[in-house]
Order: C-alpha cells, then structure tokens, then sequence
DNA sequence: ATGGCATTCCGTGAATGA
C-alpha cells in the first residue's frame, strides 16, 4: 500500500498536476495540505473520476487538509477534538484524521496535519505553532496508544537537524529551525511515533520543500519539513519512502514535492 | 545585506507562506 502526502499549495491550481500524478503512481491514500479553497470549491469530480474517495477539513483562501483514498474511510474525525484551533479570531482547517482497513483487515488511522508555519521563535505566531504541536500530542493521548496502527503525516513545518537541510545556516533559529520547536516535535517520538525516512535512511539527503522566492529548486537549496511518523507497528512495515523531486520540476509546481510511503 | 515567487480575493495591492 501506498501512503503519500503533498503540501499542494491550492489543490484547484494543482489539478493539471495532482491528477496524472494520482493515475501514475496510484497512491492508495493521499494527504494533502494546503487546499486554500471552501467544500463548495473543492474539485470532486476530477479527483472522484480518477478513482478517489474524498474526505475535507475545509476553509476559505488558505489552509484546508484532505485525504483522498482508494478504499473508504471506516471513520473520519474532523479538525481537533479537544482544543479549539484558533489564531487572531479566525479558526483553522489544518487537522484531519480517517480510518481505513486495507486488504489483510488492518485498520489504520491516518492523521493529516499542517501545522502553522509560525515566525521568528518568542512571537504570537510562533507561539500558536507550539500550541498547536501540544494540542496534537494531547489529541494522540486522550485517543490513541503508541501500540495502534497510525500514520502521522503531513507539512509540519520543522526542519530536524543539519542534514535536512541545504543551507542550516539560513534557516536555523528562524520559524523552522529553533530548541524549543524540536522539542514539541521530539515530544511526539518520544510519545511512540518513528521518522519513518530518517530510520530508513540514516545519512540521506532530500528534501521535501524548496523557496519558491529565492529560486531554491534552481539552487538545489531545499529542507525537510513534509513527514510521515508511524507508530513502532506500523513504522515497522514501511520498506520506502520516496521524496518525488521531479513533481517540484515542470509547469506549476508547487513549493512541496509528494513524500511517498510503501506499507508492506 | 536584500530580495526574489506563488496564491487568493466583492482584488486592482495586501496578506500569507517558510
């Protein structure tokens, strides 16, 4: 089974885009990210005629998370279910959880997040991303254990460690680089989950996103911020994780590429 | 040291992104 997730950066824009990527490689679920566009707006029937079921946490202009999938969703979960996501008065579309039974009867809970990007560490911005990391933590542990089968996945605006990036000196101490923030992001695999590249690949290289105002595909100057954590059962199963760098190449790329999983 | 590009909207520049 595949499991993929792609920061879209407006699903309608990506269309021309999303839809022979889906007919190619025929991901079985795909969490996408930044839809920017209303349930009324968003594009059913392209993605329904390519063989797609179709869940939202939708909102108007920005934000906004889906998860299409092959087979459907046994349960759904909208946005937070204990803690109310809002900045400066407005609330968020930015969490999405299914529940999906694959072929041996494994049901699997797949949560979908884009995380606020923040800015510089000590504003209000980047302290709603570190509210937003603890609401997602306590959300797993009211809800879940460590011993289900749950795949974390999504744009979580945090960049690890040196190796995930091109240029650490650029990015470190800014809204994607700073203590505080891996500690949020270290809390959620000190909870159970497994950076499930990272343990595949130890000393690789890729990245997941690259600028798209300083040319940094151009420049080869990306990080990685897109992720898929599992817990140790189902971290256990994946073989792959693939970053499709030739989705950030031709006509109207978004800033993100696909990260792409192989559930065995 | 700076800015650069892309997207959205009751738009004609501003806000947002990372």
């Amino acid at each position: 089974m595949l499991i993929a997730t792609w920061n879209v950066n407006s699903v309608r824009t990506r269309i021309p885009r999303l839809i022979p990527w889906l007919q190619q490689d025929q991901p079985d679920i795909v969490c996408l990210q930044e839809i920017k566009c209303t349930e009324e707006q968003f594009p059913f029937k392209e993605i329904e005629q390519a063989g797609y079921s179709v869940i939202l946490n939708a909102q108007k202009t920005y934000n906004g998370v889906a998860i299409l999938s092959r087979m459907e969703p046994d349960d759904v979960q909208v946005g937070f279910e204990y803690w109310d996501d809002t900045f400066n008065g407005k609330s968020c579309a930015r969490l999405l959880s299914g529940w999906y039974t694959d072929d041996e009867g494994r049901t699997i809970r797949v949560v979908n997040c884009y995380v606020p990007v923040g800015d510089q560490p000590g504003t209000e911005k980047a302290q709603y991303k570190l509210d937003w990391y603890d609401a997602l933590l306590n959300e797993l542990t009211i809800s879940a254990s460590p011993d289900d089968e749950i795949v974390l996945v999504g744009d979580l605006n945090v960049f690890r460690s040196a190796i995930d990036a091109k240029s650490p000196q650029t990015y470190e101490g800014g809204p994607l680089g700073y203590p505080l923030l891996r500690e949020k992001f270290d809390a959620l695999l000190k909870w159970g989950f497994h950076d499930v590249f990272r343990e595949l690949y130890p000393q690789k290289v890729d990245y997941s996103w690259y600028d798209y105002r300083s040319l940094g595909f151009e420049r080869k100057d990306g990080l990685r911020i897109d992720y898929i954590l599992a817990t140790r059962p189902t971290a256990a199963r994946f073989k792959e994780v693939k970053m499709e760098i030739d989705m950030r190449a031709g006509e109207k790329p978004s800033d993100h590429l696909p990260v792409v999983g192989l559930l065995e």
